[in-house]
DNA sequence: GTCAGTGCAAACTTTTTGCAACTAC
DNA sequence: GTAGTTGCAAAAAGTTTGCACTGAC
């Protein structure tokens, strides 16, 4: 994404969490802003640590407990989405993205983000009796090129 | 299931704890064989606790550290499969059950498991360069209608 | 001025690790 | 007998909670 999207979808996401925050009397602080900043400065995946770690190299202290309440809050809002692919909990924005699934490798861990028509295509055309999705979220754990090619090398125990 | 394809896929777990220790000179414990029954007499998700709760009912006591060194063992011989759909890690017996998909309801928690014969489809037709795919798993958070229900009786405030 | 928001530290939950004793082979 | 396995307890990792102080409105 090119510098210019990337902006607008920031502004946008501010504008959400702004709009969020009015209707429900909340407060427009500083640390939320700036936490809202600094995942618009992260590219791809990240977890809460990540998101601190970030905010301290720029000088802003904000506590673990605001860290997860915000995160909390702003997948309440729409501008993230939280996923579950390992035993820590990941997040990814979801505004000025394009929609993906994600393949895990067993072996590295590694996350990769992949697109398939097909996919998306089926997905719209569910649908679904008693019951009101909000969203979808598909994973294919498997084991990378990277991992495979390693893999052979070795003798072949398994 | 009926009784007897349940007990015909218990043997062939067993067949398959069995082999997969063989190869690797690994040993055949009371403890892993206790903890297999045990998930056969489990129907559905389970966690770890769970596991451990079915075993002190029969007063077979086996410690948390061996009981998760079993559980991965058991996802890697391909026994169960392993979810992330919170915080707590999920597992579900992957012998001697269909393929299906989960919908969470981000309200209660709640999992429910569905068949879709289309998703199955698109499954199998999905190719992947670079990836050797062991398994998918794919979720759809949602609200499930009792919350729905429930959240429309109440005044709506979001 | 009020009450939501924050930081801090303690608590809690889940999972991992180190080590001595045990046991399947 | 040997080396893999277990139980226990301590440690680690991730997340939540309580409370006094702060600051957005």
């Amino acid at each position: 994404m090119d510098d210019d999207k990337l902006k607008s979808s920031q502004q946008i996401a501010h504008d959400m969490l702004r709009d969020y925050l009015h209707a429900r009397r909340l407060r427009v602080t500083p640390e939320r802003c700036a936490i809202l900043d600094a995942i618009f400065d992260i590219e791809g995946h990240f977890t809460i640590e990540t998101v601190s770690n970030r905010l301290e190299e720029q000088r802003f202290h904000v506590s673990m407990a605001t860290l997860y309440s915000s995160l909390d809050m702003f997948v309440d809002v729409g501008i993230v989405n939280r996923y579950y692919f390992g035993s820590t909990v990941r997040y990814e924005r979801c505004i000025g993205t394009e929609p993906h699934f994600h393949r895990i490798c067993k072996e590295c861990g590694q996350v990769q983000d992949f697109r398939n028509d097909r996919w998306l295509h089926t997905m719209e055309q569910t649908t679904l009796r008693g019951f009101k999705p909000d969203y979808y979220q598909f994973y294919i754990y498997g084991t990378c090129s990277k991992c495979l090619r390693r893999k052979n090398k070795k003798t072949v125990k398994k």
